[in-house]
DNA sequence: TTAAAATGATAGTAATACTATTATTATTTA
DNA sequence: TAAATAATAATAGTATTACTATCATTTTAA
């Protein structure tokens, strides 16, 4: 059983709405693949044009910079993060399984219950993992923040806090640790691909050491 | 008492090393302060130029490009640390104690032993938080890592590994857990001033949260 | 003191990050 | 179905960025 999806972005993160037009799609779809293949500092509009098969000025009628595109496509990325969450704990009874899902997600290994046909979300986590931090890390966090662009990515953080606030209601840093725990899981995904003598867990594809250690991470702090 | 301080770098850094002139002292000063000023997407090396008082041709006689100034600037801050860090665990006895010099110097709580009188520590900690990620968020990763670049940061980061062993000979993942730690700590600066709702520490200038969140995160996950 | 090295001044190029204009093609609505 | 409206394509243009090159001048080192 696969839901279709349909993510409603905050209107602000773009000039006119890419997921109402083929070519907005179209321009998205591109955008994930491209920023993945020559990273997002040599990623430009123009070339971004030239793999859409339009212009750059029509490129700039949906988004006034690539610095708003790559806002929205990880912020996308959340607000899907997020749906997954709530999905996948739905059932659950124990914060303990829910902290699971919660890893797995973040790991990327929980089956995708959601198609959206326009976006890779593989691809997408990639870039989550090695340009996502560059969306809040510029001088607009502050105005970018008030215009509630980071919402998704705050609302996630606070719900897996209240998942571990379910597992020891006297933890003092709930929100802390989530977005900790979300920072190190693709920061140490990042280590263990281009700088492995910063984690523990060698080159290899298995990323079963690095889901050990943020669970013992996790537990190890909320334990009391 | 102060030590005079001059740290050698990996000189595929930089074309001409910018601590042997004057000129190239000042190149690093006004970097720091301008990148610290208006973020590193928006320095460039012509305003850098102005700022010095020389020319753009002069300043890429030093660097190849501005990245490679950034990856200068935040790497000479880990080398700095790690010295910090041995100058300031020199005499302890207990693995405690100097995990606890290692958070009060990731969180800038520590007196500065050494003086470099052209480099504004505070304010390079700043843009180590900001933008230090962004030192090895690219597609030179591999390249630059070969070069040896990260290894300052790989070392303070092994030394603090080691420093987790003294406590837990058994723990698994003491690399892992010091590049969260170093990560962390940053980080969570980071949003405590940007986007305080990603952490537990509100708003105000007061340290004393993080660092005992910090403390909490580290000797939890150490204990067995 | 002379040679060598470093810097300054100036110029130039290709690419980037846009904005503007107009023609053409779709889509909506009367 | 025609007319109006909106979206896109094609094209051009500007200021800035990210460099490279040349040569004169100043500083430093042998």
């Amino acid at each position: 059983m696969e839901l279709q999806l349909q993510i409603k972005m905050n209107s602000k993160l773009y000039l006119r709405d890419p997921d109402s037009t083929e070519l907005g799609r179209n321009i998205i779809k591109h955008s994930i693949k491209l920023i993945h293949d020559i990273g997002f500092e040599d990623f430009t509009f123009k070339k971004l044009a030239i793999e859409v098969g339009s212009t750059e000025a029509s490129i700039y009628r949906y988004f006034e910079n690539k610095h708003r595109l790559l806002t929205y496509i990880t912020t996308w990325f959340w607000t899907w993060l997020e749906y997954q969450l709530i999905f996948h704990t739905n059932n659950l009874k124990h914060p303990r399984e829910k902290i699971d899902i919660v890893i797995k997600l973040l790991t990327f290994e929980v089956q995708d219950k959601f198609i959206v046909e326009h976006i890779d979300k593989s691809i997408l986590h990639g870039i989550v993992i090695c340009e996502g931090d560059k969306a809040y890390l510029t001088k607009n966090v502050t105005e970018d923040n008030r215009s509630m662009l980071f919402k998704p990515y705050k609302d996630l953080c606070h719900r897996i806090a209240e998942i571990f606030l379910e597992l020891n209601p006297e933890f003092a840093y709930p929100h802390s640790l989530a977005s900790t725990l979300i920072e190190t899981a693709h920061r140490q995904m990042y280590f263990k691909e281009y700088l492995p003598r910063l984690t523990d867990f060698g080159k290899s594809k298995e990323v079963r050491p690095l889901v050990e250690f943020l669970q013992h991470l996790v537990f190890k702090s909320l334990d009391n």
